[in-house]
DNA sequence: GTTTGACCCTCCAGTTGCTGGAGGCCGGAG
DNA sequence: CTCCGGCCTCCAGCAACTGGAGGGTCAAAC
């Protein structure tokens, strides 16, 4: 006994949209079984049917409508295909890695901005003694202009990539400011000890220290680090150099945001004087 | 001071391809600083630098030129798409989720059939002695027509999917061959309990057992059957029922294959007598 | 006998994010 | 004078469909 199907029954049984099965007919991926002469309409059977099947699982594999032609060409059982499944497999695993790493970022992104959106919600900020742990941090020291640290933060983000593990900060080594000779060093936190090019990897060391957040552009830091230089000299405290920023918020990944917004928390290292 | 730049040096600055940079013009998403009236060149400057960052920056995290449209006429700080970010971490996830079940799916067609392969060129099969382990199974018993078991497999492949831990089995309540009221069970190990309609899941107790693996087609059944009959007999074992078959390679989920290279193991509880 | 409504047909356009090519203009170098 | 490079516009095509227009076919109801 031959059945044979109109094309909305044969959608029926295979769950394939009508319009799918004349696109693949077009295609010539699954050809019906006879075309009536008189009328043009599709007369699909239990070949079909089969075929279908093989289509609807390969697709579920998200294989090529192509590659699925050739596969129904060339071979007629799984293990014909083990070459194929290897490099679909190689193709997602590749996919899912990618996507991972957009995950990722964008988890980054959103706890920056709550962490970020917390702090500023707080209260007033004053200046504060804080124990400081100890940190591995990959930086590029430099001298020059406080500007170009925007590009060497540039080249830490990209080189050091997935293995950051916090928020930007600079180190300041002149106890004072300059204009053009300054001698700084954009870091990043990291997990691990790196080797790369042009960057140094290193432990800072875990230390006592005075910090002051600092809400706003970074033409106004001079009046918080004053602040902060006055506390130091009312307790009769002894910097030690480098001083630190750290830049909870600031121009990010995607807009430069606005610097009314901005959050940068200075940190004095300090000894009993 | 204002630079201008031409489409081409613009497209080294940004890295976008000239081809992209006028495909973003006409979809209005990044639009020239101005375009020559006489020559009709386009002319971009240092805002289009920045935009075409931004760009860059979300289409790295794959939004649509849509929503990136849209983000960039409505934000300018990323504590604004947060909302948006996260529908996209959604939507990522799915993907990522949706792949790894491919990856799955192919990771078991691979074992399947390099298993299979491998049973298949080892040596001619004979009767063997083995410990079978407990196993936990989920079976639907039922009485009719040994092809029936087709749907029934349908059915578990469906209902178990991602805890399917094995390979499929049949259990045979009878004692003999039965044409029309037979007694039986397709089953497939799984990994943990379930409750699930229709469906039975329990442990198989461990037992000694007799078994055979049978190469070919399954309407060649009988003739293992038959030597394993003869082994019983010759040994004076006791039968214990249900006997089980486990399929290491039958028809596939993709292709049925050639029935010549099926392998099917058949597995006769036995007690001394 | 006709009319209704379900079903089928073909052909064309649109989706997304580009990429490639044809055909043409313009300015400078050999 | 021709060639090359850079720019322009417009059209086609990729993948895998989806939607719609416009029209033919079939079975049953009125």
């Amino acid at each position: 006994m031959k059945n044979i199907y109109s094309i909305g029954e044969f959608s029926k049984i295979t769950g394939l949209p009508v319009k799918t099965l004349r696109f693949y007919h077009e295609k010539g991926l699954l050809i019906p079984a006879a075309i009536d002469a008189s009328t043009g309409y599709r007369e699909y059977d239990d070949a079909c049917v089969e075929r279908a099947k093989i289509i609807i699982a390969l697709r579920r594999l998200e294989f090529s409508l192509e590659e699925i032609s050739t596969i129904l060409d060339e071979f007629s059982d799984e293990s014909d295909l083990i070459s194929h499944l290897r490099l679909r497999r190689q193709v997602i695993a590749d996919q899912i890695r990618r996507q991972q790493d957009i995950t990722k970022t964008i988890d980054d992104l959103i706890k920056r901005e709550t962490e970020a959106k917390q702090l500023f919600e707080s209260d007033e900020f004053g200046v504060e003694t804080k124990e400081l742990p100890a940190q591995l941090i990959a930086g590029i020291r430099m001298t020059g202009r406080y500007e170009d640290c925007g590009k060497a933060f540039g080249t830490l983000g990209r080189k050091l990539n997935r293995h950051i593990s916090g928020k930007a900060l600079t180190l300041y080594y002149d106890g004072e400011y300059k204009e053009t000779d300054a001698d700084f060093e954009p870091a990043m936190p990291v997990k691990r000890s790196l080797n790369i090019d042009g960057i140094s990897v290193r432990e800072l060391p875990e230390c006592q220290c005075l910090t002051l957040m600092h809400k706003g552009p970074y033409e106004e830091l001079g009046r918080s680090y004053r602040r902060l230089f006055g506390y130091l000299r009312q307790r009769e405290l002894k910097l030690e150099l480098p001083t630190r920023e750290v830049y909870h918020k600031g121009p990010g990944m995607i807009f430069k945001g606005n610097p009314n917004n901005y959050l940068t928390e200075i940190q004095f290292p300090v000894t009993a004087s």
